[in-house]
DNA sequence: AATGAATGAGGATTCATTCAT
DNA sequence: AATGAATGAATCCTCATTCAT
């Protein structure tokens, strides 16, 4: 009588694919079905429409996400293992729901118009106060330069991150763990090869 | 009595500002007529289809960008002068054409599939010669670290550019030189603050 | 000041040939504006509408067509002779405006539904009257056969003329009057051999 | 709980019909829709496009079509047989699909240029190898006359035959036979009296 | 006479969604 | 849970027509 949340799932997870694949409104609720093996109009009966799906599916992400940056934040770790830290959870992120972050990356902006999605803005906002803070801290600290533009630092560093997402696979040559850490290394060292002492 | 061309162009230019802002698929050709001044259907004296404005966009921008990366790889720099040279003309790009930027970065992927659209294809790939074939003699020439994946600093270097685009205003605090130069920094030098003796 | 006639003309002949090899409604008034080699917008210099030219076209046709066949009528001759005599003019008219007999053929029946084209129907009945009451003369006269449906007969006559529009080429290898005279052999004595003594 | 496939029939006859009357440019697949009692949008459940009900009508028609030609190609007939049997089927044909009859007969000629109606101008060559073949060895064999235009006569016969769909309505007072009856008479005696001894 | 740019109505088609079965 | 048929709104696009130049 009630749906089988694993089909949901299922669905979902198909769904966030092609999404991610072709663009939110490029994608049409056929091609969904088509992709989980039914018929369009079959959805309805798991799933209210096409944009209640796509919130699924952002929201479910946002929250798991925060999840771990909460722990993050509240571990009482300096700005550089934070950061560390962020940047790690955020390629593991990627890594268990690369079309989620790839769809949120590609709709955010657009899609915060909507009322629907206005946390998408919040989020945004969230972001920015844990990365942007962390990093006033850093340089407070004398951890980070002081001679860069903190936000442009700031942009710098979350894209670096979550551009990923378009072109990272799954079960391919680099753990997120060995991603993060070279990611790490080239934003805190740089990629120029310098004599250090 | 106006030479026709111009009005063309500044068609273009609102549609790739649309295209931009909302997606080139969700944007709708009546959207791009009400914003240009003229009704839905003139849009087809100028052009063909909403998919050649779309072509014409990408197409003219790639045109200009390889005509400035050309001149740059021409030039007989030394890698890291190259690398410097491409990303400041990529963020002269940005300032200048932001929209088809954007665009660009965003619907590249999925666009490619179209025969049309296959030069996008071609482009990732030129791209790649230039800018991993730099990082490479760099890296053989013992200016740039030896010890990372130099594709994955490829891609880092690449997105870290482009994805500018998403939040880049012209006429911004920053020139897109100035912009250039606090990247390039982080880029090369990293932001962990470092006693370099 | 006044529209040059000779152009008219040029135009109109060239929009009954497309008229006739497109069909009326499958015809855009662009393509008969390229075809006489101006624009589409300059045609209307010349006529009111697309739907005048069809008229002007149609019109002038069975002005001229019936013009012979008043003529034909008018001269006294037997039943025999003046089915020889439409048979012939008629060939005679296909020579001289092949597109528009065919687009005459071709459009007639959805036409005259259109009030404009109300005379289309008057033509169909007077050539009702005049091949019928024909036929039915000498079907008294004992000079056409009594055991035929005389309604089937007149259909009969009367499409085997028409429809050789449809394919009959001006300047081909038989004149006009010698197509006449093999299509009356066949109607009035059959294509079967028979010994007649 | 019905098998879909009559609703596909139900709709291609009406969309026939509808062509058949208004010519297939002039017909607006809101037409059609209204004629069969559904929304313009739900053609497309059923149907791909427009054309390809075209298609389906005219397809369908000349496989039936030509199931029966090929039994009487096979049937081993003299040559007058032969012609009576093509003419019989041909307005039983008509008697059973006249409106597709009228539409192959009307749009015949513009279609053949689209590269998928190509299979329209093969019917031509099959039409003119079965009819002209025939007439030619009638010829030889001394039972039609030798001294018309072979090819004048096959054009006669053959458009004579197939403009009656545009007159014929099923249900009237001649059925297909005594009107194919009727026609042979005409064409192979013709209708002028003539004393037979 | 003709052009170039535009209009506006209408056309085919797509697609998210509904609903009886 | 899922299907099959349909809805209706919206979309891209076409095209006859207009009109200032």
């Amino acid at each position: 009588m009630r749906p089988a949340p694993e089909r949901r799932r299922e669905i979902l997870d198909t769904a966030a694919e092609v999404f991610a694949a072709q663009g939110y409104d490029a994608t049409t609720v056929r091609r969904i079905a088509d992709a989980a093996g039914l018929l369009a109009g079959s959805l309805y009966y798991h799933f209210d429409s096409k944009e209640s799906m796509l919130d699924e599916i952002l929201a479910s992400f946002l929250r798991e996400l925060w999840g771990r940056y909460d722990a993050v934040l509240a571990a009482g770790l300096d700005p550089r293992q934070t950061i560390e830290a962020l940047v790690t959870e955020s390629f593991r992120e990627i890594d268990r729901h690369r079309a989620a972050v790839a769809i949120f990356q590609k709709e955010s902006r657009h899609l915060q118009e909507l009322p629907r999605f206005g946390y998408l803005a919040d989020a945004q906002h969230r972001f920015e106060e844990a990365w942007l803070g962390t990093l006033e801290r850093g340089v407070a600290a004398g951890v980070f330069r002081a001679d860069l533009d903190v936000r442009l630092t700031y942009r710098f560093v979350r894209d670096t991150v979550w551009v990923a997402a378009s072109w990272y696979r799954p079960g391919g040559q680099h753990s997120p763990e060995e991603i993060a850490r070279q990611y790490l290394s080239m934003v805190l060292e740089g990629i120029a090869f310098i004599t250090r002492t």
